[in-house]
DNA sequence: CTGTTAGCGCTTTCAG
DNA sequence: CTGAAAGCGCTAACAG
């Protein structure tokens, strides 16, 4: 069933039905009425190919994460989906764990459909991906953080500075002997290390063995591995900045089952303040990050440069707060 | 740049370099080295929205489900992605759960793009989504109960069966005040509620009044303050059977707020056996059920229905396994 | 194995 | 406010 059928079921020419459909003001309200009461008896659907095709606009917004399925980007997922309901736009979502000629070919295929805009959960350094989102078409943001170059535009906050609050904070708590505890060594992390290496220079307290990481799919197990390693290695280290809630988790659990005292033995801050965090036993310090906000106001970014037709290389910070808890909360 | 740039540039017709992309074994080898060279060197992109129009193919698999931001969801993700990774097919998400009138645009909207098939993520009594499913011109994998007759095919496991499951084990170990706790009740979680009251009533210990639940956007805290409840209304009651692990992880942590011993004073039972079950102190029973698998043979078996031209009305049942822990680990 | 022709279903552009 | 004509970029179907 095409548009065709429909208008000449309603007695008028295609052009009408599909001006009644997408801009229903510039069609007489007499006319209006008639040609949506044929399409509803129809059940006409339109073809977003052919529309697509032949307006040159999908209406179409890619979002490619490395972390599509994380428990961090759920919160941003929610963000996206909520400020494009009311929207005309439609998402599509890619993840993008697989290897730097997947992200690549993904990538191509969101710019193989006309794309509306591109939300990038950045990878840092990958020129091939930079360049092809420089040069896209369409709208980019850029999740990531807000300390670097975008190629067009950017939302998100700046975790180097995030990492230095936490980790004052853990030295304010009176702890000394601080390690990290970290999955991967995405661009984020990194910019954490800076921060908390930084701050432990400072007070003199830096210890690169105290860093440590390993992949691993699962994150609270993770958490527990690292703490048992941790311990093994250096009896007296005292506290964790975890690279998220579900690592500091593990942390929690792992001290637990052997006997350590949280807070008053050994300290945890996690990161992102997930919703378990709150709840825990003793509740888990964290760093606040406003996921969902940045979802959605990617998003609005998105509608506005595309409405406006300039983005003017905006990056936006919205900053991040540290939620001190039960898992770190001793006298300094 | 179109195909027909490229033709020029090759010193082909453009249904050759459309071979030649698609179909590479049906154009002479040199050509075809000739043409890829050309499209590489020129950078060219196809146009999907023109291919999708041209051939009535989209490629396009519509996921659509009241949880895509759940944890559970996560691993029925990674299975759908990496069954879909090595074929042609591109995969759109779209979350249901916002009422029953944004659902039915969400289908009308994946039916409006000629869908490859299309995985839903099942509410049951709907018979505008059934009617629309039952009727939609391609595949069909329903992700639910198996115990329903589905639109086209489906698959999962059956969820009463798992509850008995869970039940029983709880029994086993010497609880007898049980109590169900529960976020909202889908179809799903009222297959488990008949589970959980079967074998209680078999028993002569069921009492609805121990049946909690309530509507939370925090599935952790939703278990702290279910369990709240329950041991306010019902001092007695000694174990809990949790809809999912971050209601039991949230019951765990105020059992040991309270000073509850759990396995010894109460016992808790999760399920989906998400990544923090087993590593919790004490770790968590829980049912596993096989969640990645589901959304890998769904995408699987789209595929091949695609291929044979007929789904067969296909019912899989996974079947699931109960995880004994320590949450429930004490003498009967 | 390669090319020609026609047309997918819709929208743009330009007339009335 | 409404319509006619043309064409978006690609591929099916047929021919050579």
């Amino acid at each position: 069933m095409t548009l065709s059928d429909v208008a000449r079921n309603a007695g008028v020419s295609a052009i009408t039905v599909s001006r009644a459909l997408r801009d229903p003001e510039k069609v007489s309200p007499h006319l209006r009425d008639t040609i949506l009461k044929v399409v509803e008896d129809m059940g006409y659907v339109p073809d977003l190919a052919a529309r697509a095709l032949a307006s040159k606009n999908s209406g179409l917004v890619g979002v490619m994460s490395p972390w599509l399925t994380s428990h961090a980007f759920i919160s941003v997922i929610r963000g996206i989906e909520d400020r494009v309901r009311p929207s005309d736009l439609r998402i599509q979502y890619a993840s993008s764990d697989t290897g730097p000629e997947d992200r690549v070919r993904q990538l191509r295929f969101f710019l193989s459909q006309n794309p509306a805009g591109l939300i990038h959960v950045g990878q840092a350094g990958d020129h091939v991906i930079d360049d092809l989102l420089r040069r896209a078409p369409c709208p980019v943001v850029e999740l990531m953080d807000v300390s670097q170059q975008p190629a067009d535009m950017s939302i998100g906050i700046d975790h180097r500075r995030a990492a230095e609050a936490a980790t004052r904070h853990l030295l304010q708590k009176g702890y000394r002997r601080i390690a990290m505890l970290n999955g991967g060594w995405d661009f984020r992390a990194q910019r954490r290390l800076e921060g908390f290496k930084a701050v432990l220079e400072e007070a003199g307290l830096f210890d690169p063995a105290l860093v440590l990481s390993l992949d691993s799919n699962s994150s609270v197990g993770l958490g527990c591995h690292l703490l048992d390693r941790l311990k093994r290695d250096f009896p007296d280290a005292d506290a964790a900045f975890c690279q998220n809630d579900d690592i500091a988790l593990g942390v929690l659990f792992e001290c637990q089952r052997r006997g350590l005292g949280v807070p008053s033995d050994f300290g945890i801050c996690g990161f992102n303040d997930l919703d378990h965090a709150g709840f825990a036993f003793p509740a888990i310090t964290s760093v606040r990050v406003p996921r969902y906000e940045i979802g959605y106001r990617a998003v609005d970014m998105i509608v506005r440069a595309a409405a406006s037709g300039s983005s003017a290389n905006k990056i936006v910070d919205l900053g991040f707060q540290l939620i001190p808890r039960g898992s770190t909360d001793r006298e300094g």
